[in-house]
DNA sequence: TTGAATGCAAAAAATTTGCATATTG
DNA sequence: CAATATGCAAATTTTTTGCATTCAA
């Protein structure tokens, strides 16, 4: 993980033992708010963290493009490792479910938004909702 | 509006001024958090509303289909009239503008993710993350 | 009349900030 | 050594809740 410590010198930035644990606790999650981050970071045997520094690792990570987030429930924000960002996220409204379909799904959607705004789209970003199969067959 | 009355009494609710009064502002707005929407409706001439109010207006209406959300910022929702999710949402993550892209652009996306997964994607209420035109070019 | 909705104020969450101290490079 | 990060606590911001009162049906 040197490969971290220089992406983050690149930019100024320091490698820290924080941000280590912090972004090591995003991969075991797969996805986390900050909450459910702080709660991985304290169970790994090295002592909990104060919240602030949560938030503050997260963010420098996220600008590092190493952790992304998108909004899994209407509430918080759901972090996971930009590796993970290969995949756009689906959410199921009903059982909170988090499922994941390959970027290229959403390339004929790129390619218009393009061609007709101009606009870049990261879809890697977007949670799409909807009902999954078990809660769409029950109701 | 009586339409709106006969939603609400079929499912055992009410049509109240408030309730109407913050649709109008939803629908003015286009887009708004509900602070946003707090404050249109204080400013249509008929007194402000306490939040609380709004906040369970807005679930209200969403629980009937009239407006939905999305997270246009990456903290607070965005509700809009349901009328509205015939596009989805495009925000640009370098100056916020909020852009639209009729939903069939998304057509080969929901066909693939409902191939694939049984999921049943509503992707009204995905916003797309990215740049638009004039941000893009800035950079 | 009667249950649903409001208003208000207080409680809970969620996130940010200030600043002295500790650490990395 | 200098600049960046941390820790801690307090301040904000955002959303929810309890409850007496009001109001639509």
């Amino acid at each position: 993980m040197s490969d971290l410590g220089e992406r983050l010198r690149a930019r100024g930035k320091r490698l820290t033992t924080q941000r280590e644990r912090v972004l090591a606790a995003v991969g075991r999650l797969g996805h986390g708010t900050p909450d459910e981050i702080a709660a991985s970071v304290a169970s790994d045997g090295a002592g909990a963290l104060p919240v602030s520094t949560v938030y503050r690792s997260l963010d420098a990570l996220q600008e590092l493009g190493l952790v992304g987030h998108t909004h899994v429930d209407h509430r918080t924000p759901s972090y996971h490792l930009a590796e993970h960002a290969t995949h756009l996220h689906l959410v199921c409204r009903g059982c909170g479910w988090v499922g994941e379909m390959p970027l290229d799904a959403a390339d004929e959607l790129v390619a218009r938004v393009d061609d007709e705004l101009g606009f870049a789209a990261d879809v890697s970003h977007a949670a799409v909702h909807g009902l999954c199969r078990t809660c769409r067959e029950d109701s």
